[in-house]
DNA sequence: TTTGATACTAACTTTTTTGTATGTACTTGT
DNA sequence: ACAAGTACATACAAAAAAGTTAGTATCAAA
């Protein structure tokens, strides 16, 4: 009864050996570490970081509309992941530099082109809807 | 009071004349697309069909574990966005094939380059958490 | 002395997403 | 007669994510 079947889609991108199919799989970890990379904020701190470090009140001014709890919360999360790294220097008041590891820019960049390319085709995806309605 | 307020990031991934920002601000739609091609089904449907069509009842049997309202509703917008088309033949018993629009391909093969990119990282960004705890 | 800036945490509420259970329609097989 | 397979829809419940509000600590400036 366990489901680990794991049809092979050979679209050639990715190495014999891992043959993907666990992230078909319901309890496959790489789902979680999706998940903190393509939500809202972790996909626009990831991004706004691509550009350089930043401080925290400089993620909070860009990252429009973030709340202090949403931020704190998603960069701990990027951070546990390794993608994020923080370094706070003692004194007062806090400062607190974020920025990213070479893992973070690696799939930084793999985020950026995927919202490069919607932000590309916006115009022809929205323009199929208003036809279908 | 408008947030729209465009700090450029200069990443040079994307042309000048966008300058990315839009994805900043919160009523983009371009966050709608991108939601739907990041959630969990979403992100599985788009894979699995990379693989070529399918009907309903494969990509039920591939998506393990996937409701047949999760599937129908992912399956909707993803055509809504017009990145999946959907073939129904007037048969019965009901006979309906799913495949990628053009759109679709480039937009899957973006998100299996960033799914693979995780598969492949996994190992490391374990061992990384377990390290820290 | 009150305010402001910094970088947070904790408790709580709201919203959104996801899942479950059931129903529909039509035909073939038993 | 009744279950099975097909591709859905609809109502409801559970779970997860997101947001709100308030509070902490420390110092400096007004």
């Amino acid at each position: 009864m366990e489901n680990n079947s794991q049809t092979k889609l050979s679209t050639g991108s990715i190495s014999k050996a891992i043959e993907r199919g666990m992230v078909f799989s319901d309890k496959c970890p790489s789902r979680e570490i999706f998940k903190h990379v393509t939500n809202k904020w972790g996909l626009l701190a990831l991004v706004a970081l691509l550009g350089g470090t930043l401080r925290y009140s400089d993620l909070r001014r860009k990252l429009q509309g973030v709340s202090e709890k949403m931020l704190s919360q998603t960069l701990q999360t990027l951070e546990q992941d390794g993608f994020i790294i923080r370094t706070a220097y003692p004194v007062i008041p806090p400062h607190v530099e974020y920025s990213l590891s070479e893992m973070g820019k690696e799939i930084a960049i793999r985020m950026e082109t995927l919202v490069d390319w919607i932000e590309i085709n916006l115009p022809n995806i929205m323009k199929y809807k208003s036809k279908i309605q």
